[in-house]
This record gives C-alpha cells, sequence and structure tokens, in this order.
DNA sequence: ATTGGTGCAAAGGTTTTGCAAAAGT
DNA sequence: ACTTTTGCAAAACCTTTGCACCAAT
C-alpha cells in the first residue's frame, strides 16, 4: 500500500524548501501552481494530513482564525521561538537557546513538558513599539 | 456607550459557570438555548469577541480544528505563566518569576515587548505524561 | 429620541467528502 | 487487472457581515 505520485513528492518538496518556516495548505497550493505543477487543493490536504499523522510534518494554528499552519517535523523549529506580533500580525523565528532553558526551567519546576514547536509567543515587535 | 443586556449577562453566566474549563461559542449557544434563554449565535459570538478584546476573557486555538475555545480570565494573569496541556486541555497558572527573566531576555536581545498575558505556553502535563 | 444590541439569513473562509476518471503497481 | 490516488464540485464547518428590528439609556 501507498503508491508513489508526482504529487506526493511536490508537497513534500514545498515543504522542504520552506527550510523550517511554516506554510498553511493554501500557500503550498500556490507554490506549486506557479511552478507549473499540477495538483489539487484537495490533494494537498489529504497529504498534509497524512503526513502529519505519520510524524513527517507538524501542523499547528496560526493564532489567528486563518488556517493551519505546517511545517518539516525534523526542520530547525525545536531550537528557535516563534513570536507572533499582535498589532501587525507578522511571525518572528528567532533562533536562541533561551528558549532550553525555559523548557527545562519548566519540566524541572514544574513538571511540564513545553512543546516548542506549538508556543507562540505574543507581543509587540519593534517596529510596531517605535510606530507608538 | 455599552447597554446592560440579557443576553451580555447570560453569555458571561455561562463562562463563569465552568470555572476552570474551557468551552466554544457553540457550546456556550447551546447551554443559554437548553436554559431557555434566548441568544442568537451571532450574538455569543460578537459578545466573544469584545470580552476577549477588553481582557475579560481568554481565547485559545484547541489545538485540532473544531473551533475557538474561550474561558474567564483571572485577574492576575499578568503575574503568572498559562501553560496549556495540548493532550487534556487543561490550563495551568503558575506564579514564578522566570517569566519576568524571559520577557527581559526577549526585549534586551530581541527587541520584542512580550504580553504576558495573550501569551499561552503549549506543552504536556505531568498527569498526562504519566499516562503515555 | 437616540444609540447600541439583537438575530436572522447570507456570505466568507478553511477543510472534508462523494465519486468518476486517471495513474501507479 | 487491481488498487490507490487524484481532483472537481459540493457539502460541512466555524465565523463574520448586512440589515431591519428591538431594547436600553
Amino acid at each position: 500500500m501507498g503508491y508513489n505520485t508526482k504529487q506526493q513528492d511536490a508537497i513534500l518538496s514545498a515543504l522542504k524548501s520552506s527550510k523550517g518556516k511554516h506554510m498553511t495548505a493554501d500557500e503550498i497550493y500556490l507554490k506549486l501552481i506557479r511552478q507549473g505543477k499540477q495538483v489539487g487543493k484537495t490533494t494537498v490536504y489529504r497529504h498534509l494530513e497524512k503526513l502529519t499523522a505519520d510524524g513527517t510534518i507538524r501542523r499547528y494554528s496560526s493564532g489567528d482564525n486563518s488556517g493551519a499552519c505546517y511545517q518539516l517535523a525534523d526542520s530547525h523549529c525545536n531550537e528557535h521561538y516563534h513570536l507572533k506580533c499582535s498589532s501587525c500580525g507578522k511571525l518572528i523565528h528567532v533562533e536562541c537557546d533561551f528558549l532550553d532553558e525555559l523548557a527545562r526551567h519548566l519540566m524541572n519546576d514544574h513538571s511540564f513538558e513545553l512543546d516548542k514547536c506549538k508556543t507562540v509567543l505574543y507581543g509587540k515587535c519593534e517596529k510596531c513599539r517605535e510606530e507608538k
């Protein structure tokens, strides 16, 4: 069971080429269409579901209600923060090992296993702070 | 601006009566209907939006794609973490000044002003970790 | 009287499903 | 040949919006 198809490869490639940054189903679909690859949106959704189920990729909600985001599970998402600006909506990826300290602290002092990938820290980015 | 209406009271009461547990917009709506209270789903959504905006309640994505969850914010939310267990859905309030260290670090090193109230750290609570 | 609140129906957006045709083995 | 995958159209969701009516001040 399990055939090899162009669509499957294309969808996985799209996620791989986005180097750790998340993409919505629609963004993946549009990217493939722009590359001239023939895919249906339904197929994108079906593969994202499968890839999420078998752990190849991760799915998380984008915070607002504009749809789910996906990204490769083995990308470097465990090594950086996700900062989301409440004003402009920008998602900022920040590589920093302070996150590990936070995770360690939560585990040691609060018995809580932090999911670094799903956690998003909300606040205000530099640009938006300057504007006020 | 701001009238007192039965619907407003009813929606807030529903959330208060479910202390600690989150509810979806639909669950709130159904609860009120079953209580014989006259409300429209639109009204529920509109109040949830307002209450979220003014900080009375908090909005969470439920992880899967079954819609957003809401729950009463507690007044001391600026002084503690909010840990949300992805498995059982429990919201854990943790008083700890490590959060201030985190906020300071984000500001100093990443020019990002953390909103402690809006930020929720996702992961797995002690009980759910033990079950696996 | 004036202003804000309500709720139906309709629209918006994302995700899922039914099914016949196409593609992989 | 046989089974899985595809993709269109349509449905199923959750949420927002337009608008006429109602309620609170």
